[in-house]
DNA sequence: ATAGTGATGACAGTGGCTGACATCATGCGT
DNA sequence: ACGCATGATGTCAGCCACTGTCATCACTAT
């Protein structure tokens, strides 16, 4: 996307929305039409994330806990993050955590996200506080291992990150 | 604060700057010098929350695991909301749901309050990875509860639904 | 060729938010 | 009592995100 290479230039606040649009030989009014908001640029692959999620759930096993599936999930939406994308996530990430107001839509998107989880562990029959906490936890689980992923120098992949965070939960809860 | 009122009259995307400030005599640029956008006025009472997870961590025994500290500082944070506050908050939290925009300024806010226990669990000790984790737990636990305790009409208190969820939580992770 | 459809442009308007400067009240030292 | 500093408020101008409305234009099906 266009916009973020304007917003790591010049940052997110001193980026207007007819400069993106230019940018791209558009107008302001049209980036309206494809964006929600200024903010909602950066947010793209959401649906694709979202749905290795529920992937993840659907292909657990019958007799999977709420844990495990909400763990399946994790090991399918890792699957999106290959190696070559970890420079432009490093940018991304630099972006939004730079931006209180990037940092509202991430945090809403997480929320999202976990309460279409939730949606799938009920419907795999979860009792709905249960699916709550597991798709809370599981994404929080997600966003911290990403996080740590982003910013290591070394060929570990996401969904090993993730392994790792996972068990340093259930020490935690032990 | 008469901010709430006219949110829930008429929505909080048709209440203008303007109304709050004039329906409590002061002008518009005044408002803005008290808060920093629209969204903020419904989360005032942040710093007590905060300050009160703080006391909790603090407060928990030397010997204490994480996850020990961080149910101190729930039970802490429970004194704040004495049975009365509850339809008070009902009418917030209906306001906030009803709102995107305003769902977001709750997320970060519950990120910052996250952020600021996991810095304090730091402090007495606890690795980084595990106090973030132990934290963020912590709130969704938090946030959880509360969003039941609103919605129940039996007179338990908050601390108690607490610990259901808790309970829960570290069933789920066995 | 024509009519319908979807994407874009053009334009005006609303409202959140900011910077700059003026005004005013309050309290304090002399 | 006077003058003065300080902090809160009012006023005004302006930027920019975002929206509604209507016109335009390319493309497609019939």
């Amino acid at each position: 996307m266009a916009a973020l290479e304007l917003y790591v230039r010049q940052g997110f606040e001193k980026t207007t929305v007819e400069e993106i649009a230019q940018s791209v030989g558009l107008t302001e009014r049209t980036f309206f039409r494809h964006f929600a908001d200024k903010r909602e640029v950066l947010f793209d692959g959401q649906d694709m994330l979202q749905q290795a999620f529920l992937d993840g759930v659907r292909a657990a096993p019958p007799s999977a806990s709420p844990l495990e599936m909400v763990t399946a999930a994790l090991a399918v939406a890792a699957e999106s993050f290959a190696d070559e994308r970890r420079p432009w996530s490093r940018q991304r990430h630099a972006v939004i955590t730079a931006n209180p107001g990037l940092l509202e839509r991430e945090l809403l998107k997480r929320a999202s996200l976990a309460a279409v989880v939730a949606g799938a562990l009920r419907a795999r029959g979860v009792a709905e506080r249960a699916a709550v906490l597991a798709a809370e936890t599981g994404v929080t689980v997600f966003s911290v291992a990403f996080s740590q992923w982003i910013a290591e120098d070394e060929q570990r992949s996401l969904a090993e990150v993730e392994r790792e965070v996972l068990e340093e939960l259930k020490a935690l809860a032990a």
